[in-house]
DNA sequence: GTCTATATAGCGATAGAC
DNA sequence: GTCTATCGCTATATAGAC
C-alpha cells in the first residue's frame, strides 16, 4: 500500500481508538492491529505516539476549522433575523456533534489530560463564538430588541444547551432513552426558550411574533435566597 | 498509622490523582508517593488498582447521594414559587460543582472510559432530576403558568446551562478569563432566561412578575426548516 | 503496618532481514 | 514497505523480612 494511504489509514484507526480510550488508554499495538499492520509500521509513519496524537489533533482541528469557519458564523450573524441566527447556529452545532461524536470525545479527553487540542480549540472556536455571537446580542440590545443582560451569559446559556445536549447523546444516553428528539426540533425548542428568555419587554419584534412583557422588578441586584 | 486512617488517606490522594489524570493515567506508584507510603501499602489496603478505583467511585457517589438527595430535590420542587425552585436548584448545582471540581472530572473520565460510576450517577441522580423537575414543569403547564413545551427539553436546557457553565469553570477556563460571574448571579441569570423562556402567554403569574405574551404561532408541531 | 526486593507482563520504540 | 524479534523501561502486583 502507498505511504500516504497507509498513513491516513493508521491516522483514522488511531483517531477512533484515541477518542474511545484517550491517549494513555490506547496502545500502539492496538492501533497497529486495528490498522492491520505491525507496530513497526506505525512508528515508521509516526516517530512517536505523541507525534501521532498531534497529527490527529491537527487534522481534526483543521477539518473542523473548514467546517466551522468563523466566516460562516459571521455571515449567519450578519442578518437581523434572530430566530434564523440562533436556530441555524444550533442546528449546525447539533448536526456537527452528531455527525462526528469522535470529536467531542477527543476534545474531552484532551481537556481532561490537559493536552493542547483543548487550548487550540478554545482559541480557534470558542473565543470566536463568544465574540461574534456576543456582539450580535449586544447590537440587538442597543436596538431594544433584547433586554439588558450580559451577552456572554446568554452565549454561555445557549451553547450550554447545545453542547450539553450533544454530550448527552454522545456520551451518556446514546440510545436516547431519556429524551429522544430530532436535531431540528431540539434546535427550534432551544432557540424558542432562549429568544423568549432574552427578548425585551417592549414589543419590538422581527421574528414573526409579537411579544409583550410587563415586568415589575423588585429584584435585588445580587439575589440571595 | 491506624489501618482505617491510612486507608482513607490513600483513598483521598488516589481520588485527587484519578480526577486529574483518569484511571489509566494514574500509576499506583504516584498514589503511593502522594500518600507518603510504599507501593506495597497501597496493595495491602486495596487488592488491585481497580478495587481502589471502585472504592473511590462508591465513596463519591455515596457522598454525593447525601449532599444531593432526591428528597431535598422533591422538597424544593414542592412549592409553587417557580423562581425559587429553579434558582435554588441552579445555585446548589453550581456550588456543588465549584466546591468539588474533582467530582465532575471523575465523572467525565468515568463516562469516557465507560466505567460504572457514569451509569450509577445517571441512575441515581440524572433520572431523578428529570423526573422530579419534569413533573413540576408538567404541573405548572396544567395550571397554565408555563407554555406547552416538552418538559424534558426544558430540563435538558436548564441542566445544560448549569453543567456546561460548571464544566467551563472547572475544565476549560479555570481563571474565568472569558466570563467571570458569581454563582449567585449565574443562577439568577440562567433562571431568568429559562423562566421567561417557558412562561405562558396568558398572564398567570406567581413569581412577583406580571408577564404577557401575545404570540402568533404558525408553527408546525414538528418543525422542518 | 511498613518496608525492600522482586516477579511478571505490557508498554513504546528500535534493529535488521526481506 | 513490511515484517519478526527484541530492547529498555515502567506498570501492576507479590514475597518475605522487620
Amino acid at each position: 500500500m502507498a505511504g500516504g494511504e497507509r498513513r491516513s489509514q493508521i491516522l483514522r484507526e488511531a483517531m477512533n481508538l484515541f477518542s474511545k480510550h484517550g491517549f494513555r488508554g490506547t496502545t500502539t499495538k492496538e492501533i497497529a492491529q486495528a490498522s492491520g499492520v505491525s507496530e513497526a509500521m506505525v512508528f515508521r509513519h509516526f516517530a512517536t505516539k505523541e507525534e501521532l496524537y498531534n497529527a490527529i489533533l491537527d487534522y481534526k482541528v483543521c477539518a473542523t476549522g473548514t467546517e466551522h469557519p468563523e466566516e460562516l458564523l459571521r455571515e449567519i450573524a450578519s442578518g437581523k433575523d434572530d430566530r434564523f441566527v440562533f436556530e441555524t447556529l444550533a442546528l449546525r452545532a447539533l448536526e456537527f456533534h452528531k455527525s462526528d461524536p469522535e470529536f467531542q470525545r477527543l476534545l474531552l479527553h484532551s481537556a481532561l489530560e490537559g493536552h493542547q487540542l483543548a487550548r487550540m480549540f478554545w482559541e480557534r472556536m470558542v473565543l470566536h463564538i463568544y465574540e461574534i455571537l456576543g456582539n450580535y446580542i449586544r447590537e440587538r440590545q442597543k436596538e431594544g430588541a433584547f433586554r439588558e443582560v450580559d451577552p456572554l451569559v446568554v452565549v454561555r446559556a445557549f451553547t450550554g444547551m447545545l453542547i450539553h445536549h450533544s454530550l448527552n447523546n454522545n456520551l451518556w444516553d446514546k440510545e436516547q432513552t431519556l429524551l429522544k428528539i430530532s436535531n431540528e426540533d431540539a434546535a427550534r425548542e432551544f432557540t424558542d426558550i432562549l429568544l423568549r428568555g432574552i427578548t425585551a419587554n417592549k414589543s419590538n419584534d422581527n421574528t414573526g411574533k409579537s411579544v409583550r412583557f410587563k415586568i415589575q422588578q423588585p429584584e435585588k441586584k445580587s439575589g440571595k435566597r
